[in-house]
DNA sequence: CTGAAAGCGCTAACAG
DNA sequence: CTGTTAGCGCTTTCAG
């Protein structure tokens, strides 16, 4: 079985390859029943265009690149979870790369994607700062639309998309502190991301309300291991906190199994809560509460935006769009009234 | 900053375009201080090559496509992460396919993957019959490698990784009835699955040793949704099963929000076991007992093998891998000695 | 060792 | 309405 081009239906039919085109691609300049007779040889053939000979020819790909620092929490694969579907459903296709927080990682995927033509690209960005002139010229020199999610990078002009860091932990602060609390401690994500020091920023904003200790305060590095042995070593120390913010899902997984692990009452021997739901949230013994976001709704959003972007390509630019999502607190039963 | 092309850097250094071509991609022929020069002058103009143009050329893409059902869900969302990572340190890149468990939606996915000349592809196919054609002709016709994981497609020859199903619902049923439960139920995955209909299969073996009610066997359709709903409708029965095996992670999910919600108590009232580990049920109060995937190990055997035949290629037609990878029995406290 | 030239499959002027 | 033609950027003979 040979491959079947524009050239194979134009020979069968005698006509010219051009008017094949102009028939299969819906372009106006074909008399009705030749695009007929066109449409159904290539149907009969079974032609399937090339789209690297398309995406040469027009220099466009219709191709997103999605830059994620993992997948194997719930919350990133849920949020790639909506983008593939609003972007296939857009007839783009996907690459996905993972970072690992790791920014020469980054920075490689987005040559790749760059050398593939990709037509936009959404990113979480592994930190504020790195990468930054990459960004810049990504947007800026080759004009190709980003979107931000859930994480940003200083400084530089893009539409993103991003959840309320500071009002999610202010609720999660105030609630504690309504309970009594003012030893407070927090495992952090990473704090070269965005995430990472947004929460750590509004947590030290406490600094005068509650009591707070070096000790205490942790950069879990936003993964489930992170989680697990600060938790731990916050557990060794001896003057604990008697509340204990844990500053993402995958870090509250880990902690969550090192409470187990140490059959840690809880909340009897300390206060838990989390920035972000997951199902192991729900299903804890006590269940945790917390403020979550939504990531189906970042990816749906953010994915949107882009193609927002793709069709408006032509005219000036718009205005960035900042969309700041709201959290949900969710009050479950991991806090004892002190 | 307009685009840098070999071209742009052949007439820079007053050199023909096949030359830069060949200095660039490390094929002999070009002498080494004209070589030193022309990397050198590529990297400073930024030269990236054009992909698309490559691909048309070569016929090749240096791109896989990953087909799954899901991603919401920890078990694939890990798999595609461990292949993310292979693939892209041999140089290739992923592009994200996400079925749905619907038939068509695969078919569609399939027609681009080849559209877009993918080298290979990875995929959990949807039903054991369903686009039995297409993957074939995408085998035999277009000869593209394929490696099926999780789950086959029936009488196709294709790489595959798969877990033992069978044995895995064995373990799971052996125990429960040295435990002496009898009266035992099941909540299978899609049954139209290759995954599916061997658990359910295997599950029915057994129903001269113990007793099998139809009302106690469920399809929950693999989602967390039909886990939920298929145990509520198990629990409301006048005659209940003492045990129920649940027949994938995301389905346990399910049921541990039902029983969570329904105040079910484990193993007093009923023992459960899942086919599937995940977080939650080493988090849930009691544990639950199970067999465990390893989807990292699928991931990456069946990104392996996919790589491998990319290499080989030229070769004749070497024999069809077929791994089946062996789950592993961990005993936790659901499941009730009666 | 280097260059000229052809062509991958497709689109988009430009002619007719 | 249809055909001819010229590339998109790259690789690869084939000459020199």
């Amino acid at each position: 079985m040979k491959k079947v081009a524009l050239k194979t239906i134009a020979k069968e039919l005698g006509v010219s390859i051009a008017t094949v085109s102009r028939a299969l691609s819906g372009k106006p300049g074909v008399s009705d029943r030749l695009r007929e007779q066109i449409v159904n040889t290539a149907k009969r053939l079974g032609y399937q265009p090339n789209i690297a000979a398309t995406a040469l020819r027009i220099g466009k790909s219709t191709t997103i690149g999605v830059l994620i620092p993992e997948l194997s929490g719930s919350f990133f694969a849920e949020i790639v979870s909506s983008m593939e579907k609003v972007l296939s459903d857009a007839g783009y296709r996907v690459i996905l790369c993972s970072t690992e927080d790791n920014p020469s990682k980054e920075a490689e995927h987005l040559q790749t994607l760059i050398n593939l033509n990709v037509e936009g690209i959404l990113s979480a960005p592994v930190g504020m700062k790195s990468n930054k002139q990459l960004y810049r010229r990504i947007i800026e020199d080759l004009k190709l639309p980003v979107v931000f999610f859930d994480r940003i990078v200083e400084g530089i002009e893009a539409d993103n998309v991003v959840t309320d860091s500071k009002e999610g932990m202010r609720l999660l602060m105030d609630y504690l502190i309504s309970k009594g609390h003012h030893k407070i401690g927090i495992i952090h994500p990473l704090k070269e991301t965005s995430t990472g020091a947004e929460r750590l920023k509004t947590f030290l904003e406490y600094k005068d309300k509650i009591k707070i200790r070096r000790e205490w305060i942790k950069d879990g590095g936003s993964f489930e291991v992170g989680g697990y042995e600060s938790f731990i070593e916050i557990m060794k120390l001896k003057e604990k906190p008697t509340a204990l913010i844990i500053g993402n899902n995958l870090m509250t997984l880990g902690a969550l199994k090192a409470i187990k692990r140490l059959k840690i009452k809880i909340p009897d021997d300390i206060s838990i809560v989390s920035f972000d739901d997951a199902s192991w949230n729900e299903i804890f013994d006590p269940p945790i509460t917390c403020v979550s976001q939504d990531p189906y709704q970042i990816g749906l959003i953010s994915a949107s935006i882009l193609l927002d972007k793709l069709k408006a390509k032509r005219k000036t630019t718009r205005e960035k769009m900042r969309v700041v999502l709201k959290v949900k607190f969710i009050e479950r039963r991991s806090v004892k009234k002190i």
